[in-house]
Order: structure tokens, then sequence, then C-alpha cells
DNA sequence: TGTGTCTGCCCC
DNA sequence: ATTCTGC
DNA sequence: GCAGAATGGGCAGACACA
């Protein structure tokens, strides 16, 4: 409905379209549901649906009219929302033909499945000026700044390249976020960027920071002189108002006349200045109570970018020159504990055995690991560069904790996991006090195309009517269908925490096939006290 | 007023 | 977030 | 090597409903 940080959502996917569709076409839950699960694709589904029962109702429909009926129900909130949301999408799958009907139903979730995105149409919009991609990295390099295919289109029809280039850099203009590639030693990161500046990676969310200092020159009205921040989330969505501490710590530490920055926010116990799971951090992301979560966990911003300062575009400078900026701008509190913008220790390496050391040192400080920074590297916004690359603790092979765990059931996929049977699958260990299996984690990525149908197969013997009595499960991790105990699988975790779903009590963070264990039996996988020793 | 279900270009 | 795969 | 497409745990918020 519009570029992603405007925050328009639809308010419906899965569940709520499946109702549509079944109200559009009268078609009972079950009936619906076994066909969806067979083809993996709603729009699918609603394509076939309405092609063997026709529809006298079927008009054609301006593009502005669907445009219209999707707002509105985008739009729709309060008491009776939801009714109104269905029935609204219900309309257009009655009302319009069969493909569109596709069409209809996978727009809301994302999923066009045109087999092109952003980028193709930005190459589209070069085509359409010169008749071929040479245009592209100008339109790039404005798409990072506004993020928004419908403005970038709108401006290159009414001005041309040349409008582009009014579109630059600068304070409240959110700026797509750089990514760091990984790597799972220090021999390999010297090896790819030689030289780099390293610093600790901390488990929090990443906020961008937008700044224009008081200046008398912006206006008569008094208010519009004073310090102006604004707080940008990974997806560019606008937070400001979530996290005041972080505001006022700007307006405090940070002297500049405009400037963008970039950092981690992570919180921390404000007795102990011990730092906070991720877990706990995350609940600062709120909308209510602000004020006295803000209290209760406290966050710090570990800034670690500069990418605009008074005037300056500093995206394409060497890495080094950025640091530089970022330093001279933040003024240091005397009282270290209470900075709230703290621009942490950083260490030039050249040699591995450093870079190794320090990793460790990180490592033992419970810290996720440590980002290793190419010297002259440019920021490259929208991208997993190389000029950044992510050491975690999970990656090396120094560190390997793996748990055995048993195959209990499995979902089918989606999409192209349709043809093999099994999108995910759910795994548990043994809770020996109480004789049953109890589940840790649901496993989704780790297998190749081929793994994937090979566990399928092996799968199918095992197959059960009903979930076992000795398997504990709550209802949110059911499963399509459920295994008899045979298939044990080792998997690997970046960490183990709190669940509340999974009834072992505890949960994998990031959980990925490592290998098949065919040489165990479902007695010998990981047993839950196992487990409890293990977390950290 | 309390509980359950669903959603998020969510956060990671 | 992680991982795999087609280009 | 990149972009795209599968998938994970778990949080707060918005509604529906009893």
């Amino acid at each position: 409905m519009g570029p992603a940080y405007e925050g328009i959502d639809f308010g419906m996917a899965e569940r709520t379209i499946i109702k549509s569709a079944m109200s559009a076409l009268n078609i009972d839950r079950n009936y619906f549901e076994k066909e969806f699960k067979k083809s993996g694709d709603l729009g699918q589904t609603v394509e076939s649906f309405k092609k063997l029962y026709k529809s006298f109702e079927e008009k054609d429909m301006e593009v502005l009219a669907v445009f219209d009926f999707f707002y509105k129900l985008a739009t729709a909130s309060g008491n009776g929302s939801q009714d109104v949301k269905v029935s609204l999408l219900s309309q257009l799958i009655r009302q319009l033909d069969p493909l569109s009907g596709r069409y209809l139903v996978r727009l809301p979730t994302g999923i066009i499945r045109l087999g092109f995105s952003d980028m193709t149409i930005l190459d589209a919009y070069s085509w359409m000026l010169k008749g071929d991609k040479s245009l592209r990295p100008i339109i790039e390099t404005a798409y990072h700044v506004r993020p928004d295919l419908g403005f970038i289109g709108k401006m290159l029809k009414e001005k041309g390249i040349k409008g582009l280039e009014e579109i630059e850099p600068k304070a409240f203009t959110p700026i797509i976020m750089m990514k760091a590639e990984r790597m799972s030693s220090a021999k390999e990161i010297i090896k790819q960027i030689g030289k780099c500046l390293v610093e600790p990676k901390f488990d929090g969310f990443r906020l961008q920071v937008h700044y224009l200092g008081s200046d008398p020159r912006r206006g008569s009205d008094p208010t519009e002189s004073l310090p102006k921040v604004r707080l940008f989330s990974r997806s560019l969505e606008d937070v400001t108002y979530m996290y005041p501490d972080i505001v006022e710590g700007v307006k405090k530490e940070v002297k500049a006349d405009e400037l963008i920055i970039e950092g981690e926010a992570i919180g921390y116990n404000p007795k102990t200045g011990e730092f906070l799971p991720f877990q706990e951090t995350v609940q600062r992301k709120r909308k209510y109570d602000i004020g006295a979560k803000s209290i209760e966990v406290p966050l710090k911003l570990f800034a670690f970018e500069l990418l605009y300062l008074n005037g300056k575009n500093f995206i394409k400078k060497p890495f080094i020159e950025r640091r530089k900026a970022l330093e001279q701008v933040t003024i240091k509190n005397k009282d270290i504990s209470k900075q709230i913008i703290v621009v942490d220790h950083q260490e030039e390496v050249d040699k591995e055995e450093r870079l190794e050391e320090i990793f460790d040192q990180a490592v033992a400080k419970k810290l996720e690991g440590v980002i290793a920074k190419k010297i002259d590297g440019i920021y490259q916004p929208g991208a997993r560069g190389w000029n950044w690359i992510k050491y975690k603790r999970s990656y090396s092979s120094k560190i390997n904790d793996t748990i055995d765990c048993l195959v209990m059931g499995y979902d089918f996929g989606k999409g192209k996991r349709t043809d093999f049977g099994m999108g995910a699958f759910l795994v548990g260990v043994r809770d020996e006090k109480n004789d049953k299996f109890v589940t840790v984690a649901k496993i989704g990525t780790g297998l190749t195309d081929e793994e994937w149908r090979f566990l399928k197969i092996k799968s199918q013997i095992s197959k059960l009517k009903d979930k076992p009595m000795n398997y504990s499960v709550d209802k949110a991790m059911n499963c399509d269908v459920w295994i008899s105990p045979a298939i044990v699988v080792e998997i690997k975790a970046d960490e183990i925490t709190k669940s509340p779903t999974h009834t072992a009590g505890l949960a994998l963070r990031f959980p990925r096939l490592e290998k098949f264990r065919d040489d165990k039996k479902p007695e010998d996988v990981t047993t839950l006290e196992e487990l409890q020793h293990m977390t950290r």
C-alpha cells in the first residue's frame, strides 16, 4: 500500500485470508485447508477453487478501485474491524476472475511470487529511460535513501534522472542499513580484508539516529530552534517515541549541527550494570508503559557508525574517517556508568592471532562475538557487504555445542518446499523423570533439497495417526504429521533460552540441522537435565 | 475484565 | 536471524 | 557472490469472545 517505513500494514495474514476465501467461495474449512496444504500456496488454492465454482458476479474492475478496497482493508481498525477486513477481501475474491484471485490473496501476505522484486524494478526504471541498465547505480543510490519504489518511479517520470540527484542523505530521511557478512575464523577474515578495525558485537537491536542541533535560524517559533532527534529501526520505522532515554542521551552527549549515526541499543541492569539478554532488551520495543519500562530496563546505545555530519556525506568515505568523526561528535560524561551514547573501544588488527584473542575475550564476556571492519571500506547501504564481517561464537569451529534431538513430527511445506512434502520438523529431548519427550525447537533450515526429500521418505515408515501419549507438546507447536520415536538429528543453535511455548521450558535460538545421527537411537538423545546444564 | 488467537516489509 | 540454490 | 526464498524463537499489540 506504500513504502514499508510509512507503517501501513494489512493486519491480515494467512489465518484471516483463509476466512475470507471460505466466506467468498462458500467452502468448508477442512476442505479448503486440505487443498491449501496440498498446494502450499494460498493464491493457487483460491484460483483453483474459483475455476471449479464459477461465479456469476465476476466483472472487470479498475486497478484504482481494487487499490481502494485494499486501502480500506488496511486502514480498518477497532471493534468489528476483523469482519470488515474479511468482508472486503471476500468481495474482491468473488467479483474478480480466478487469476486475479491468485494475486488478491498473495498481496497481503507479501509473497507475490512474480520472480522479481525491488532490485529488478530498479533495473526496469533504467530500461525505461535508456534502454539498458546503465542507470541502475544512480537509481539504486537514490533508493537507499528513499526506499519507496512508487516515489522513485514518479520522480523519474516527472523529472527524469536529474530528479534523483535531489534525493541525498539528510537528517530525518532514513538510510537502508548495511548488514555484515559472516565468517568462522580469524584466519579467513584477515585473508578477506587484511588490516581491520575490530569491535565487540552486542546482542540488542539496531537504531539509526538522526539529529539536528539547536539553531536559531530555523524559524521564529522558539520550539523550531530546539534540538531534534529521530530514531529509526532496522526496517526504517520511526520509533523515536519508544526510546525517550536514548533521545535525551543524544541531546546531551552528541554535538553537531546535523548528523546521522548508527548503533546497537541494549538493555542493562541499572543496579549491577550487567547487560540483559535479548529477550529482555526487546521488551523496550513497545507502545505503552514506556516511561515505567525505561526505568526498569534502561538502554545504552553503542554507536558504531557515522553516515552524515554537518552537510557532509560520509557514506563513501573510508571507515577509518567515519570512525574518527564519530569519536569527535560524542561528549563524554564524567560518570561513565551514566553515559548513554557509547563509542566503545576498538582495536586495529592485522594478525589473525590477535583477532582470535579479541574474539575469545568477547566470548568470555558473554558477548555475541566481534565485527571486523575493513579499514578503508565504504558504508554499503542495503547490502550485506564484505566491508563488515561478523564472527559469532556459534560460527566458530572451536566451540561446538550441539544437541541430539528426536524428530517428533513435521509440517507440510509451502512454496518451493511443497514438493518435498515437508517444510519444518519438530524436535525434542528426553525428560527422564516423567518418561516423556519434551520439545525444544522446530527446524526449518540446514537441510539441502536432497536431505528434505530423504527425511520425508524416512519419516513415512514411522508415520502415526495421532500424537503419542509420551509426547508433551504445546498446541502452538502442533504438527501436520506425527511420527513415532525413530529418527535422531544433531541440532546446532546460537543459544539456549527460556521458553514460554516449548515444553522443555527451554528453546534453541536460531536452530538448524547440523547432521543426521543414524548411529543413535531415540534413547540416546540429549536429556532435559543435560540441556539444563548447558544453559549458560 | 480476563483469556485466546493472530499479526508483524517485528525484533533478532 | 540461518541456510540453501539458481543465476 | 548476490538475491531470493524457505524456515526458526519470542515479544507487544489488536481484536474477538466469554
